[in-house]
DNA sequence: TCTAGGATCGGCT
DNA sequence: GCCGATCCTAGAT
């Protein structure tokens, strides 16, 4: 699931306005057997609870105090999985997403915290179903597809806490063709 | 109720 | 590369 979310198109639409990201970095948590998922052991608490409700809705959480970070429930009921969303690449109202970002082009939308300051995401939109435009948050498709050689897989970032799990190569990524191997 | 620590970021050296 | 900001969450008491 999370390898089929890059390419997709994250969009946001509020009283600002539109924008939209393609997605290019995300990372997988597998739920109550991975020591680095919020739900490892079965945890189900007020925070957790989306993720353990119907696949294809928003798990928003608040970390380090400061910074938002947008997760899609990929599973469904009883099956607490989910997909963070790191990392993004504009093409829609970049100049809205600009604006929130004060004007940090180079660093837009390329870390989780980031980029939901960019698309103005908070724990408000904890359970926002992505699969409905009415949301105001949802994912679509436009037709791109990554090819699965230009994907790549490594460990995840910042859960030095989960032990052996801390490597596994769950956070897979991309980059525009360069256009030698097309 | 109390406390430790975190799926990050940005400024500074 | 290092470090502080900032406050909620989860687990312990």
């Amino acid at each position: 699931m999370a390898r089929e979310l890059l390419g997709k198109l994250l969009i946001r639409r509020s009283s600002e306005g539109l924008a939209a990201l393609r997605l290019a970095e995300v990372e997988a948590y597998l739920g109550v057997d991975d020591p680095a998922c919020h739900t490892f052991g079965g945890r189900r608490t007020r925070r957790t609870a989306t993720m353990w409700g119907e696949a294809g809705h928003a798990y928003v959480y608040l970390v380090y105090g400061m910074y938002d970070c947008l997760n899609v429930v990929t599973v469904g009921e009883g099956h607490p999985e989910a997909v963070l969303i790191r990392g993004g690449i504009p093409v829609a109202g970049e100049e809205l997403m600009l604006h929130r970002r004060q004007g940090r082009r180079r660093h837009l939308a390329d870390g989780p915290g980031k980029l939901c300051r960019a698309l103005a995401i908070s724990r408000a939109d904890d359970g926002a179903d992505l699969c409905d435009p009415a949301s105001g948050l949802w994912i679509a498709q436009d037709g791109l597809t990554i090819p699965a050689s230009r994907i790549v897989a490594a460990p995840r970032v910042g859960v030095d806490y989960a032990g052996e799990a801390a490597a596994w190569p769950l956070r897979f990524s991309w980059s525009p063709a360069t256009g030698r191997d097309e």
